[in-house]
Parts: structure tokens; C-alpha cells; sequence
DNA sequence: ATTTAATACGGACTTTTGGG
DNA sequence: CCCAAAAGTCCGTATTAAAT
């Protein structure tokens, strides 16, 4: 539990999808760069002794407690509008408020739970949303009024009265709004360590004309060091803490929406690695496969696998493997082959099978073979 | 000072599936 | 039926920077 806690003050945000490894994924693969964990672990930080809540932050997060004050420039730009839902909010002006009431009244609810508007459909098609209610819960969720008081088995959220979840002291402490921004972007540089404006911009998704002058601030401050990056074409800023380590011992296959890779223009500037989620792409124009994960080896980005968790069949399936360009292969199969097997273990998969996709799949499922 | 170019941003749209 | 989750592309518009 010390770990969790530690790794989530670290990056100051654990994106939702680490977590995903609690779900019967609705991604085929569950994932998680914390490795195998206990579910109790996360509940008991997060929704028993609330040091963490879920917010917006880069996407959907789980963050310290005392950062929901930095976040109000967040709640107060948060949109939630997906086709006919304002429209159906004009219809009825009073829905708004009477989920609020029904929670008020009847405790936490999931959003299934809360009661639809009485005039027109509760369903919403066509958006991710799916029904009124739940678009209403995470607009007001979105907005700071309601906070998620839990997660039932399934991974779905149970709302609440935020003055239920969050206490009085978070939620009445006013940070000035500059003030704020700035703590978040030295959070930022402080997880990143070199990061150009873009890239600290984009890790609490804070638009670039916003974060511009505070980064000009905290350089005036002393608080990050502008610096020149070989290499890099734009002007970079170095945290204080930043330490470079001589050697880096890594191993992890990484979410598409790890901090490695989820700012894509990073991922190619530090890892020449061009990268892209095609899990929105036709079948046919996808060039790597669905849910493609980026295997770190040490300080490299080694390797790319297509992988699906064939539960009913209790195997995790490659279905494509590709190497990097100028990287030896024999060495990448043999640990991708060794971390697959530990991905494998902690889904309660019992073994790990190779298709054929991909110029990189027989030597991996040569290396797969030789560890069994 | 005015026009043009560059950049940023917001919104709409795309895909998938297990389990309650 | 309902819920979990989200990057990139395109396009129109707004703002800023550069050029004349």
C-alpha cells in the first residue's frame, strides 16, 4: 500500500486505466505498470481513508486530496455535451437539480440508479455517454458538485455529494488561480524531470497560451531551469530534483496511456518511437492492431505487441509482435518473452500463446517456447 | 497600421466488449 | 440494457505573431 500511495504522490495522478487492470477489461488487455496489486489496496487509500479522489486531471485520475483545490480551473471549463443532451436539459430545467436531490436524499448512486428525466428518452445514442443520467452525473462530477464515493466490483462509479466524500478544509481552501496552475506544472516537471511547454502543458491538459507565463514565473522563481536539449528543437525546462542515472534498469510493457508515451510527440523525441492508439481506427486501416503495447527495455522502447486476454481460453495471446528498428532481437525476446509470462501470472492467465502477425512473432514465440 | 501567416483551440466523430 | 474508458483527425474559428 506504501508503494501505491508513494507512486501516486510521485506522478501526482494515477490515470484510471492503470487501474483497469481490476476490470474484466473492457480493453482485452487489463494492464498495469504497478504490476500485481490488491484491489483492497487502491479502495482503502482511496475510497475508506479518502487521502486520494477521483478527478479529471490528465484524463480520468485518481489524485491526492490536497490537489482537488488546484484543480478548480478544471471543474469550472468542464463540458459535458454530447448530442441532445442539452437539448434535453432545455426541455427540463429542473433535472439538473433533481439528481442532485435524489442523491441528497438517498445516498451514493451509480448512475444506472438515478432517475430519468420525465419528459423525452433516457437514452442518448450515438454518444459515450449513453443514457441522460449518466451524462448529468458527469457533468456535475466534471463540475465538482458530485464526487465518486466508490467503485463497486465491476469498476462502475457510485456518486455522491462531493461535501460527502471531500471534508470542509479541501474544499473550502481557495488557491489563487495562478498559484494553482503553477503548483501543477511544477508537479508535472517534477514527474517528467526535462519537459518542453507542450509536454507540461498536456499532463493536466492545460492549453499552452495558459501555462506560458507560470512557466516563466517559476524559472523567474528558481523553481525549474530553462535548458537546451541536444537534439530537441524547442527550449526545454529541468526540474531541480531531476536526476540523470547512469544506467537505467527497466522492464515494463507500457499502457498506450502510461506518462511514457501518452504525450505522443514525447514518446517520438526522447524514444524515436512513433506511436499511435488505433483501437478508433477501421479494422482495415489499423497498422499495428488494436491495443498495441510498447515494451521498455531499460531506456529503450524495444518492441511493440498486439495483446488480448483470452480469458475463456485462460491465455494471453500476442497477436502481432514488431521489433524497433536497430535493436537486437534475440535479447528483446528473450525478457519480452519473461515479462509476458509475469502479465500472464497476475491476470490469472495460465499461459502466454504467439500468433503469427507481425515480422517479430517467430522469434518471440521462439523465446515464449524456451522459457515453458 | 494593416494584411497575412501561423498557431491554438473547441467540437464532432471514430472503436470495442465483458459482466452485472 | 447499461457501464467502464479515450487519442487522433478534420474542420471552423479565434487569437497571436510576423510581414509588409
Amino acid at each position: 500500500m506504501n508503494h501505491l500511495r508513494r507512486v501516486i504522490h510521485q506522478l501526482g495522478l494515477l490515470q484510471i486505466d492503470y487501474v483497469n487492470v481490476l476490470v474484466p477489461a473492457q480493453y482485452q488487455v487489463p494492464f498495469s505498470r504497478l504490476g500485481a496489486y490488491d484491489r483492497a489496496q487502491l479502495d482503502e487509500l482511496v475510497y475508506r481513508r479518502r487521502e486520494f479522489t477521483e478527478h479529471w486531471a490528465h484524463e480520468a485520475s485518481i489524485v491526492p486530496v490536497d490537489a482537488w483545490p488546484l484543480f478548480r480551473y478544471r471543474r469550472l471549463a468542464h463540458r459535458v455535451r454530447p448530442r441532445g443532451f442539452e437539448r434535453a436539459l432545455r426541455r427540463e430545467p429542473g433535472y439538473s437539480r433533481q439528481v442532485l436531490a435524489r442523491i441528497r436524499a438517498q445516498g451514493a448512486l451509480t448512475a444506472a440508479e438515478l432517475p430519468s428525466p420525465t419528459t423525452g428518452e433516457r437514452r442518448l445514442p450515438g454518444s459515450w455517454y449513453g443514457t441522460i443520467p449518466r451524462a448529468m452525473a458527469e457533468w456535475h462530477f466534471g463540475r465538482g458538485r458530485l464526487a465518486i464515493a466508490d467503485r463497486r466490483p465491476d469498476f462502475r462509479r457510485v456518486f455522491d455529494l462531493s461535501e460527502r466524500v471531500l471534508s470542509e478544509d479541501i474544499r473550502s481552501r481557495r488557491v489563487p488561480t495562478f498559484a494553482a496552475h503553477r503548483a501543477l506544472l511544477l508537479q508535472a516537471a517534477r514527474a517528467h524531470g526535462v519537459a518542453t511547454t507542450g509536454d507540461l502543458a498536456d499532463y493536466f491538459r492545460m492549453p499552452v497560451t495558459m501555462v506560458k507565463p507560470r512557466l516563466q514565473e517559476l524559472v523567474d522563481a528558481g523553481e525549474l531551469h530553462p535548458i537546451r536539449v541536444h537534439g530537441w528543437t524547442e527550449p526545454a525546462y529541468l526540474h531541480p530534483e531531476a536526476r540523470r542515472p547512469r544506467r537505467l534498469h527497466a522492464t515494463a510493457l507500457l499502457s498506450p496511456f502510461d506518462p511514457v508515451v501518452w504525450h505522443r510527440p514525447r514518446a517520438a523525441r526522447l524514444f524515436d518511437f512513433e506511436y499511435r492508439l488505433e483501437i478508433f481506427l477501421p479494422a482495415p486501416k489499423r497498422r499495428w492492431g488494436y491495443y498495441v503495447l510498447p515494451f521498455l527495455l531499460n531506456d529503450r522502447l524495444t518492441a511493440r505487441v498486439d495483446l488480448k486476454a483470452d480469458r475463456a481460453g485462460r491465455r494471453l495471446r500476442v497477436q502481432a509482435a514488431y521489433l524497433e528498428p536497430d535493436t537486437d532481437g534475440a535479447q528483446v525476446s528473450d525478457a519480452l518473452a519473461r515479462e509476458l509470462g509475469t502479465m500472464a501470472g497476475w491476470l490469472g492467465l495460465e499461459s502466454v500463446s504467439v500468433g503469427r502477425r507481425g515480422p517479430f512473432a517467430r522469434e518471440l514465440a521462439a523465446a515464449v517456447r524456451a522459457q515453458r
